[in-house]
DNA sequence: GTGCGATTATTGTTGAAACGATTATCGTCG
DNA sequence: CGACGATAATCGTTTCAACAATAATCGCAC
């Protein structure tokens, strides 16, 4: 069936080592175990907090690139249409800039648009392209959220001084470093700058 | 609605200056995106992985539990039946001790008695109880994935010294210290040691 | 211009998670 | 014993994510 590469033949020897291993079996496995089982937790409480407006994480996170390009001057959109129209992303773009990437960035906008929080626009010079705008509702929401979102992070880390989340979040992106699937971290320089 | 206590009125005062902070917000806020990034990154690969046999990151880290129970001698189950039972874990146990807090264990036997990689038996003593074990062809799925496993691991993060892999550990648990949603983190000495 | 590969978005379908309500059993208190 | 609250598991339903297949459009070669 194809394992699709990542189940593919990988033998470096460590292989027979199995079952007689140390207690976390190595360092490695100790900081994924760390990794997946804190950021469960700490995004739970903020996955509650949207979904008393009918958000996700990922429809949130949406919210948020697309405020932060909202206000921008030589934004795509400020050239059609008329003057009341926000600057907008198309959905390839959204995606990349998502913080866990996510396939189907249509769906998501589905429920925005159903939500009232966002809107469609089709790009006139590439017909192809489907650029998504945050509504009024939308950064009404947002700011309605902002507040407790900073509030929630400092309760969760605000116990931590300033050059352990430094240190933290440098560990973290050195991390992602080798993982890359698929190779190669965006050459094209993508922020992933908000929620 | 009921908020639920998560979007509680909370004002600490620093509601005020959304809008005009720095470019991260906060330093607790580039840690959670960096958290909930890189755990995005690097578990994606392993569900490919697990999904190759029908398996979630759940229902594969409920397999690691049933077998890191399985061989113990005091075991549940040992005392009750046939010779050929195997130890088990109440579902209640199980979902204390998954990495990812998840409601609804009941689903997830289901599934790996589907697949028939557990099997169900109910408590004599407690006939509430029921009792996962996993079964022969469980434990050679997971046979099956542990070098791999392993080799993923060190493939994404081998890079790091162990020092580096340490202190990402530690911080790690620092930062889950102020949140543990619902209050304090189960002082029955609940081991997560296994995916 | 016509066709072809590549890109963008959408859709269909399947599988998994979240949440609440429900059932069965236990322990205890009267 | 019989009722009550508490606990364990299950089920119903809705929502969400993953994967593959499809449709529309573009860029370019010819």
């Amino acid at each position: 069936m194809k394992p699709s590469r990542v189940a593919s033949t990988r033998s470096k020897g460590l292989a027979a080592e199995i079952g007689k291993t140390n207690p976390f079996q190595s360092a490695t496995q100790e900081a994924y175990l760390n990794l997946i089982r804190t950021a469960a937790i700490l995004s739970n409480q903020l996955e509650r907090l949207f979904k008393t407006r009918g958000l996700s994480e990922s429809t949130y996170n949406i919210l948020r690139i697309l405020r932060g390009v909202a206000g921008l001057q030589g934004a795509p959109l400020s050239k059609y249409g008329d003057e009341h129209t926000r600057a907008g992303l198309p959905l390839t773009e959204i995606g990349e800039r998502m913080i866990a990437p996510v396939p189907d960035v249509t769906r998501l906008i589905d429920r925005l648009e159903r939500l009232a929080f966002a809107t469609r626009r089709r790009c006139d010079k590439d017909r192809r392209v489907i650029y998504a705008c945050i509504t009024d509702a939308g950064l009404d929401v947002l700011h309605e959220f902002d507040a407790t979102v900073m509030e929630i992070h400092e309760e969760h880390l605000g116990h931590m001084s300033r050059s352990e989340l430094e240190q933290m979040s440098a560990l973290l992106e050195k991390a992602r470093d080798a993982a890359n699937p698929g190779g190669r971290e965006e050459g094209k320089q993508a922020r992933k700058d908000t929620i």
